[in-house]
DNA sequence: GTAAGCTCCGGACACGGGTACGGAGTCAAG
DNA sequence: CTTGACTCCGTACCCGTGTCCGGAGCTTAC
């Protein structure tokens, strides 16, 4: 078995390569999201490969939208290669996906209604109670 | 002088008619969105119209994504009828609109990502490794 | 007059995702 | 051997928007 040493990083080297401050680490290590590495006798403690890849999925994920607690759950259907799993997996996709489409229509349904009063806005600008004022005022 | 006597509320009263809690009035007043009446010195608080009316234009304002830091600002706009104030108002709406805007194309790449993870994934499930927790292992 | 239900007030707590601080231990360079 | 940089650890704090709590005072109905 040659050398099957793998490279370490302290706390703010893995901060550096994983490009999240240490702060961020040792949050993610108090809500269980990373595994502290044992503390040596002699030093400070180490962190590996899979602690940088872990972080990196979190961060991918919350790039997509999943929140902490959602990618902690991704997190533990990782590992467990079953189809089953990857249902599950798809779905929760698909549940994002279903978010995402209805914070669209609710951000364009008010997009409209904005589009609508900044229209009401008279170019000249001489009417006298401002449109979209009178309407936060009295519209329901 | 015939009676200008106006409706007043006691503050749950307010509340019950402006359709929040009590304690949203309160924390209004607290961060000076809202006045609170003198008290008397005989009973309790009582409030007025104008209290119930700058309630609605905070809760409308806010179903239109502004924050209650942006609620006071146009609260600050009411009531000087000026053309240049119309002007800023105007730009606000706009701002908001750019913002949705931003928010929603970040939202529809976020989403297109997804729909492809979702995409990859075998109807039948035989994929080994899931696709998707591939996807967020190692794809940047 | 007394009990129920309201107000008043200050403060703590919630949420999600971190950031900041302070003191003690540890390590590496000059 | 000292100095500066880093870790380690616990704790408190930040953002925005409220919500809840507890005790004291007030009002209204019976």
């Amino acid at each position: 078995m040659a050398d099957l040493e793998q490279e370490t990083w302290t706390i703010s080297g893995l901060a550096q390569d994983a490009g999240v401050n240490v702060e961020t680490i040792r949050y993610y290590e108090r809500i269980g999201m990373l595994r502290q590495p044992r503390k040596p006798l002699q030093g400070w403690r180490r962190y590996d490969e899979t602690a940088l890849r872990r972080i990196r999925f979190i961060k991918r994920s919350q790039q997509l939208g999943f929140t902490l607690a959602e990618v902690k759950e991704l997190l533990g259907l990782r590992g467990s290669a079953s189809p089953a799993t990857c249902k599950r997996v798809s779905k929760k996709a698909g549940d994002k996906i279903a978010e995402i489409d209805d914070k669209v229509r609710d951000l364009m349904a008010v997009r409209d209604v904005l589009a609508d009063l900044a229209g009401s806005c008279p170019e000249d600008g001489t009417g006298r109670p401002c449109p979209i004022l009178d309407a936060l005022d009295t519209r329901s």
